[in-house]
DNA sequence: GAGTAAATGGAATATTTTTTCCATTATTCG
DNA sequence: CGAATAATGGAAAAAATATTCCATTTACTC
């Protein structure tokens, strides 16, 4: 608004959009501070909302949001929430473009690939949304909660998972033990009645996570577990099963809902343990 | 369309919607089977797109996929999009209507809490799309590349990351080396200097990463830096600089976008030294 | 404190999007 | 092979959505 300059074109991308937020919010009045501060703190509803409701949720009349929009350099609403689906779209055309010229440079087309990860990372979160995987992971942090200690087990790439858990639970107070390295299943003499076990593994499934999370529940020791797919066969020895499907990129999985789950896992235990 | 009393109630959750198509999609005629089969492999897209779109994208005329919607079991296509838009809005009536009944039966409320993790992650997502960090990933990898062998450095909630990009790169063929545990400084010995380190560290910074990245700096290795902040020290020793803004839910932050980066990162290494 | 300029909200209009309808084409079954 | 049923695509109608316009309010300047 104050210069015309900077306004009279559009913002190219998500980033440019939320810079220009932060820096011009200051000085706007008080309306359209409220479009920008709404806007900055969920830009993520951009993609999936209609005008009336960004206006609604950030407390002005539509029209005062569309001239939001434009003095963001739009034309209006419709133009800044196509730049925000453009990166749920499979076909990007304007994005594909402006990465032609990396490409052309010997770059390895790693635009292109970044986008397909993060493309990938909203559809395996989509895909998590849903009731029963609250429920289990509600009824997985209640009996967790309720063990002395709790059995860390992941190999190969679920390993990156239980030690982020690890951390968390010990950042928590939650008393927990990581198990790692080869020989694990000699460690099983640690684990006592009262403690729990949580085991996270991929397909293909790891021999090792299985035989460790099998003898465990034979000796009664409550078993969760968390994979990618409910062919897991942890769901014979485990009271309570996560499924957390990773979308693939060219071959490679991208944990993105996993590590979204079991944070919330943690959150949830610590919940649990207080409310006894 | 086969068992009127399935299809005549609207699914109320993603995953029913995409257990639905599974399951009727082989008996379907073929511009239905179509929708089917495209709104499977690209259920992320229904939220951000018109009907006009997924028609389009799926090969059938709009009002064929309409047609699809109904036979799902919802009114039309609007019924079906806002069931997929639901999980990205801070208002989740419905969702929490049915989070209710677990609140009252002593439940953490957990349901809310992965609502939140996944929104969160969504947002995450979001951040990270643009093109500066597209090329500086571009580069990162380039430059990653050309290394002997890859140091990997990153503690607390960052070792999590460099773990999963150390199980990557074996995986990958790639030369790596993951430092961890305490006195990681006395390693540096170790570095030679074809090599090349990749540094993690969130804030509050660890001043061991930090230290240990300057250190190998100083001998003249190229340091590559990945944060959540610009504020990040690491700029002053990394020839280049990632930033993974995590959103974060009631204090703690899924590590969502930086699991994403890293994935892609390891991936776009590979490619770049096949290239070479 | 009056006059001017900017900002605002609601209503009217324009545009886009969704949905229904129907004529045409394909498929199934006798 | 022909009749009946189902499926399809285009176009018209309906609905929802975005945008503009303007009267009113608010803030600022002198």
């Amino acid at each position: 608004m104050k210069d015309d300059r900077l306004s009279a074109q559009a913002p190219t991308t998500v980033t440019d959009v939320l810079n220009h937020l932060e820096a011009s919010s200051l000085r706007l009045p008080k309306r359209l501070k409220q479009c920008a501060e709404f806007t900055r703190d969920n830009f993520h509803l951009v993609a999936v909302s209609t005008v009336s409701e960004m206006a609604n949720a950030s407390g002005v009349a539509p029209s005062v949001y569309v001239r939001f929009c434009q003095s963001l350099g739009f034309s209006g609403y419709s133009e800044m929430q196509t730049l925000f689906r453009a990166q749920y779209a499979d076909q990007r055309p304007d994005y594909e473009a402006r990465i032609a010229a990396l490409r052309k440079e010997g770059g390895v087309e790693t635009g292109k690939l970044m986008g397909d990860f993060i493309e990938a990372g909203h559809k395996s979160l989509v895909s998590l949304t849903n009731m029963e995987m609250s429920e289990a992971l509600d009824r997985t942090a209640q009996g967790l909660s309720k063990a002395r200690t709790i059995h860390l087990v992941g190999l190969r790439r679920a390993f990156c998972i239980v030690t982020n858990l690890s951390y968390l639970l010990d950042k928590l107070g939650v008393s927990s033990t990581l198990h790692f390295g080869s020989g694990i299943l000699h460690s099983s003499n640690s684990i006592l009645e009262d403690d729990a076990m949580f085991a996270v593994t991929y397909s293909p499934f790891s021999e090792e996570t299985l035989r460790f999370a099998e003898e465990v529940h034979k000796k009664g020791v409550p078993v969760f577990g968390l994979s990618d797919s409910f062919a897991c066969p942890l769901k014979d020895t485990s009271q309570e099963m996560l499924i957390a499907r990773e979308d693939e990129v060219a071959g490679f999985r991208a944990l993105t809902a996993s590590i979204s789950l079991t944070t919330a896992l943690a959150v949830a235990i610590k919940a649990a343990q207080k409310q006894c």
